[in-house]
DNA sequence: ATCAGTATTGAGACTAAGTCTCAATACAAG
DNA sequence: CTTGTATTGAGACTTAGTCTCAATACTGAT
């Protein structure tokens, strides 16, 4: 999944650099939902030297080539996503952060007619459901 | 409209201080989202000697009471609007800020098919819709 | 109106999140 | 290899948001 990203962002021009290698890497032995600061301390647990600055600079690159999603967390928090480039709605458990894709089923009709009535013109739009997973329900089933 | 905002602050049990007060009024006369920030600068530009802590604290007992939403803008800062506690999903105009309130047309359903496909028990969902508003369209049409 | 008890307040220290600058480095293409 | 440029890490800096605590101001009872 690593080689994915790496080469989808060697189509997109930018080099391939060490620090992105690691990074990737990274990303890629992640489950679910991760913030900029997980990344970040992943990468000084195993000392590599990465700066802040290139964590950033890294997601902001991945969100512009919708490699992974920006998802709000309920609590306010920024985290990323992994994601494929074509589906823009996710599925997020609360409990551990397990991530699951949503089709777009019925999601273009809400926003169309959304529109129609509204006399706005929408560009884009953000649906996040939060809500806990098959495994985490029977961990601990009711609430 | 202050006003309701009060009155519903007093049926929740809170105190109506002075400040909760003056902020409510800062509040009823914005227009469309608005920051924790802006709602400081509007503090401060009156000097009105509120604390930022008083701030965040008012917006938060407003959003638990679903007085305010949160809303978190496509540049990643968290926003809040005025709100009918019944309704959850909103229009943003992303040039001028103006709000419109989208009904659950389609959205429960789509929420309820995405839990039947995936096995997720769906606790809260967001939705937001980004555009430019009827009149921002006219004053820069197209783009 | 006064009072007492407690929720709320502002100041400011503090933490976390994110951006910016810049000289040094490492990539990639020739 | 060499060379030009994108990228890098360090660290200063800016926001965003939280926390503590002594001082204050509500509110309900008297
Ligand atoms: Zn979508
Ligand atoms: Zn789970
Ligand atoms: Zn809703
Ligand atoms: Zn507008």
């Amino acid at each position: 999944m690593a080689r994915e990203l790496l080469e989808a962002l060697d189509q997109a021009g930018v080099r391939l650099t060490g620090p992105r290698r690691e990074l990737a890497a990274l990303i890629a032995r992640r489950t679910g939902h991760f913030t900029a600061a997980d990344l970040l301390a992943d990468a000084e647990q195993r000392s590599l030297g990465i700066g802040r600055a290139t964590v950033f600079r890294l997601l902001e690159l991945l969100a512009d080539q919708n490699l992974v999603e920006r998802v709000d967390l309920p609590d306010g928090r920024h985290a990323y996503v992994p994601c494929e480039p074509s589906h823009h709605h996710h599925l997020v458990c609360v409990s551990c952060g397990a991530i699951s894709e949503v089709d777009d089923c019925g999601i273009d009709a809400v926003t169309a007619e959304a529109a129609r009535r509204s006399g706005f013109e929408i560009q884009s739009h953000r649906l996040e459901l939060f809500g806990r997973c098959p495994r985490c329900q029977n961990v601990e089933p009711r609430q």
